[in-house]
DNA sequence: ATTACACGTAAGTCATGACTTATGAAATGA
DNA sequence: TCATTTCATAAGTCATGACTTACGTGTAAT
């Protein structure tokens, strides 16, 4: 659920892989394993670190298992980044100001 | 310069220490390393790793170097996880019209 | 010239984690 | 009940990378 677990959770490139193919809709294991260069059980692991991460949500659906993507981690991460983007151009601004003088 | 390597590079916990700190402003590499829980060599290593990534750039003052944030990568960030963002709500939305019917 | 400072790089260690195959468990259908 | 499907978990392997200390390099000051 932390920012931690977010960021390691997207740092590897398969399980990145896993994640932007949620991208385009909810989708059960199978499906998400196709086209990948690894194992199922391996696509199993990487939603198992995306889900602790707070990145992914499961829902049973008979036989299988539906992963979405967790709308709610998502945009802490994006708020991360607009809020660290205002920061960076506040100090970038600051900078500039105490060179002139 | 690809998004692998900036979000490998955001992973490790001491590195994106390093990078928050430069979020109060252009840094040398001595203040870096000050209160963080490892050596300098290990401040510049993961600066170099940050600079690859296009997350920092660097300039030379005399005998310190100067890192700053690089906001043409941190934008590209942010642009990602808003984009994401988008396609996530769209895809949310097609997936409830779907389930209706 | 020499000393001091700030930093990068080299080399080696050690833990972590991304994969594999094998196995087990829950739901569905015959 | 038995077989099938879909998936998670166990266990083991192997590469990667986050650290350390030791050393080298360039700049500034005396």
């Amino acid at each position: 659920m932390t920012y931690e677990m977010k960021f390691e959770a997207l740092a590897a490139p398969t399980r990145r892989a896993v994640f932007e193919k949620l991208r385009s809709g909810p989708m059960a294991v199978n499906v998400l394993a196709e086209g990948l260069p690894v194992s199922r059980p391996a696509v199993s692991q990487h939603l198992k670190v995306l889900k602790e991460a707070g990145l992914v949500t499961e829902r049973r659906d008979g036989v299988k298992r539906i992963y979405s993507l967790d709308t709610k981690g998502l945009s802490e991460l994006r708020e991360y980044f607009d809020q660290f983007w205002d920061d960076a151009l506040d100090a970038y601004r600051r900078s500039l100001e105490a060179s002139d003088a």
